[in-house]
DNA sequence: TTATTTAATTGTAACCATTACATACTTGTA
DNA sequence: TACAAGTATGTAATGGTTACAATTAAATAA
């Protein structure tokens, strides 16, 4: 997705695409990793030396409402975001800390016992070992 | 649930009774309201008058370790417990941040992207607005 | 029961992610 | 160019959680 592109879509989805803002948007499209601020924010900082913390939690909570980005929560630590705004699951290896993105094919639907409810977000969380911690702990 | 109750069931899941442990689990069981740590703390600190934070998060964690609680983390802020441990979901509303449950029928078996991974927990959460806080929205 | 060991609890301080807020800077528009 | 509105910054505060050393309680054996 190219800064062009991505000014475009800012735009669409009402957020002005200030040079940040597009810098951040770039960096969770091209890193399907569910970075929290810190993550990005240490990325980041090698090439915008001026960037705050702030400016970060800033954009990201702008992002999150105007829906091009998802808040996770499935570790307790810190806040993770996902660009990936379609519906998806996530696991999250408890060694070492990688969370992957889970294809879904039955969509929950448990309105049966939700009547009454109005649901604006799903999430699942999967919690375990991932492949590879799974073979380092068994050698 | 009476005490002794208590004091047999956390001594199946090798956990030792202490007064605090079973005062902590009592309140659980019988307050299925998700609640947090400080909720906990404000109700007990009324009866205990010496208890500690750190004994509750020592406490709590413990249970979690033996799985006879399990955490959820549907709220960005804090972490909230629950002491019935089967598979369901939680609905939090964002308006009056009460966590429901939500019983499941489809429980989710995706394991088709899931091969090699060895899931430990797994959780469903929903956010929006409840019923009560829907109606004195619309009014 | 008493002595001894081990485990549980406490209180304080530290930690760290997040937020508040006032100031400074940019950008868009006339 | 000048103004207004929107963005970004830095510092300090907030608040949930953790570390740790000291105290207290519980379990076991003599």
């Amino acid at each position: 997705m190219d800064i062009n592109d991505i000014e475009h879509f800012l735009r669409l989805h009402s957020i002005r695409p200030s040079h940040h803002r597009i810098r951040v948007y770039q960096y969770l499209v091209e890193n399907r990793n569910h970075p929290s601020v810190d993550i990005i924010y240490q990325e980041l900082i090698r090439d915008i030396p001026t960037l705050s913390k702030t400016t970060l939690y800033n954009t990201l909570e702008l992002f999150l409402e105007k829906g091009v980005a998802i808040l996770i929560t499935i570790d307790e630590n810190e806040r993770r975001y996902d660009a990936d705004t379609s519906f998806h699951g996530h696991f999250r290896c408890n060694t070492c800390g990688q969370i992957f993105d889970i294809r879904l094919h039955t969509v929950p639907r448990e309105l049966e016992s939700m009547e009454g409810f109005e649901i604006n977000e799903s999430h699942i969380y999967f919690k375990g070992l991932c492949p590879k911690c799974l073979e380092r702990g068994n050698s």
